[in-house]
RNA sequence: AGAUGCGUAGCAUAAAUGGUAAUGCACCGGAUUUUGGUUCCGGGGAAAACAGUUCGAUACUGUUCGCAUCUUCCA
């Protein structure tokens, strides 16, 4: 049911124009992506358009595999793109189709173009039919097949898909308009010969339709009312509309809007491609990839990129999506759902002076602060602890709220502990920290009246589990590495992406943890557990640091 | 150069029979906080340019400028 939003977006205007003419208007919205590389930042944009905007109306979207060039196409890309599309959230029921399940109905789509006079063979070589078509500026001119007869055009085209003849050596055209200054218009190309094998159909065809005249020919037969695709169709439009309207099909309507692209993230298939291939990445799935596959191994949550897709809004206008509001999405949902843990990244030993050697408090920690009802959970206190190295300073300035000598602090979840020294090593690298506790300041019983500004996460030596944390930076240093002509982007491939901490120490809570598990490792970020992470080796993936509003000056 | 589309704060998206513009993110400040998180309060900052119509234009018209796309037997 069509929702009351203060606004609408242009698509949604037209649509709800539509309907007051025509009440009785389904809207039916289709996902048509090619199953020859994985679903990126740039698919999610367009699975969100178009299944919202189905969603909204009470419409349906069906999932349709363009899959008519066998060259690059494989099934195994089928399943991973289901898989991508049902994680995000959303649910094409028994809609799932191919374009090639229509080459049948294609091939009598152009022997009615052919019959009508409005397609014909051509035997020129790709180089002469390039050539002819002239440029933007010139019109392009006519050739000597241009005018064969209805039945040389027929019986030709049959024998295209009989095989008899070579790769290449045949298409067949549209007779649309050689002199358009759209140049889709000068008699594009509909059918090629391709002696290959197809992942669904086999070797039933030789021929295959282009593009242009399966896209819009697959919406009509599945009875889409609103195509909605990226802006690069745009001039494709007039073509699509052509071929409906000589066809005398479905009258399906084609609306462009602005792809997303996002700042330090690339969309080109064949370049994420290059990545996995050079070996830059570990594969389509590595967190730092733009994939949907990677996004979701680094931790980013489907509800998240829905919200993102949702606040960056549908325009025509080219646009480049600052990281940072993809980020703000990823931390107000995980802010929600995730449990508090600490996890120290760069320990350094604090020993309590005053603290038994034998002793273990039992401390209480909530899991969310947000959500009551996920409880809480045990935590063991001991005279040895490990916090983050970056906590103390030797001399530290005013506004640093963490420890240094003479100071309090407060250990979260623990007690306030005072600093009385330090030992450093022969390079002056701290190496242990000495401290006393005030007894009397344990968490959830303090009767001390001490104050402490700050507040430390930490982990008890004697009982943190030993794990790996990855950490992860854009993977490009430029926020648009693509888009420089005299550049190559892989100059701009960030080679400090990946940063491994191979010794991190969690709390024992974590000892079972499963993979895919989203954490917040307080003041640390959010984390998720790898995929290959088990409990010989726990492996944790930073899904997106903590805001801080702490700016250490220069 | 030809055609088409687009040009609202740093980024993105809105609203307004034509009546000096709002929201999110970012940024700055403050309050709260046993996460320098969260939450709350406040702040700065925008109509590409010019001309025309008009009492009044960011919205209409025109010109200019800028950007994008199109000359794959890819989609």
């Amino acid at each position: 049911m069509s929702e009351k939003t203060a606004s609408l977006n242009f698509i949604e205007q037209i649509i709800e124009d539509n309907l007051e003419e025509n009440p009785g208007l389904k809207v039916h919205t289709r996902f048509p992506p090619e199953p020859n590389g994985y679903l990126h930042i740039g698919h999610v944009k367009a699975i969100c358009v178009n299944f919202e905007t189905a969603k909204k109306y009470g419409g349906l979207t069906n999932l349709r595999f363009d899959d008519t060039n066998p060259t690059t196409e494989d099934t195994e890309f089928v399943d991973n793109i289901k898989k991508d599309i049902k994680w995000l959230g959303y649910d094409w029921e028994d809609r799932e189709y191919f374009a090639s399940d229509y080459f049948g109905k294609l091939y009598e789509f152009a022997r009615k173009l052919i019959s009508k006079g409005l397609a014909y063979v051509d035997d020129s070589t790709p180089e002469k039919i390039a050539e002819e078509k002239g440029s933007p500026g010139t019109p392009g001119v006519e050739n000597e097949y241009r005018n064969r007869s209805v039945e040389e055009n027929l019986d030709l085209f049959e024998r295209m898909k009989n095989g008899e003849f070579p790769d290449g050596s045949r298409v067949l055209r549209a007779k649309v308009d050689m002199a358009s200054p759209n140049m889709l218009l000068r008699d594009p190309l509909m059918y090629r010969i391709k002696h290959e094998h197809h992942h669904r159909t086999g070797d039933e065809w030789c021929i295959y339709p282009m593009y242009d005249f399966a896209h819009g020919q697959s919406d009509a037969i599945e009875g889409i009312s609103y195509s909605l695709c990226s802006l690069e169709f745009m001039h494709h439009r007039p073509l699509y509309d052509w071929f409906i309207e000589k066809l005398e099909i479905y009258p399906s309507r084609q609306i462009e809007f602005a792809r997303m692209n996002v700042a330090y993230m690339i969309t080109s298939k064949r370049k994420l491609k290059k990545l996995v291939e050079d070996g830059l990445v570990t594969g389509w799935d590595d967190p730092r990839m733009p994939t949907i596959s990677g996004m979701r191994r680094k931790g980013f949550p489907a509800a998240a990129l829905r919200t993102f897709c949702d606040k960056v809004g549908v325009a025509k206008r080219e646009n480049v999506i600052e990281i940072d509001l993809l980020e703000s999405c990823v931390r107000d949902e995980l802010n929600k759902t995730t449990a508090r843990v600490m996890a120290v990244l760069d320990p350094v030993k604090v020993v309590i002076t005053n603290y038994p050697e034998d002793k273990v408090d039992e401390m209480v920690a909530v899991n969310n602060p947000e959500d009551e009802s996920m409880g809480s959970r045990i935590i063991p206190f001991s005279r040895e602890l490990y916090i983050e190295r970056k906590d103390f300073m030797e001399d530290p300035p005013k506004k640093f709220f963490r420890l240094g000598p003479g100071r309090n602090v407060r250990l979260k979840n623990g007690y306030i502990i005072n600093c009385t020294d330090f030992v450093k090593d022969d390079n002056g690298i701290v190496t242990e920290i000495r401290c006393t506790y005030y007894p009397d300041s344990k968490s959830g019983e303090d009767t001390s009246g001490i104050k402490a500004k700050g507040v430390l996460h930490w982990v008890s030596a004697g009982h943190a589990i030993k794990a790996e944390a990855r950490l992860y930076n854009h993977l490009f240093t430029d926020e648009t590495p693509t888009a420089h002509e005299d550049r190559d982007f892989m100059e701009f491939f960030n080679h400090e992406s990946l940063e491994v901490l191979p010794a991190i120490y969690v709390e024992p809570s974590l000892k079972e943890v499963s993979p895919g598990t989203q954490l917040q490792f307080m003041r640390n970020g959010y984390f998720c557990v790898d995929s290959t992470s088990s409990p010989e080796k726990l492996i944790f993936n930073q899904t997106v640091n903590l805001k801080s509003r702490y700016k250490p000056k220069k």
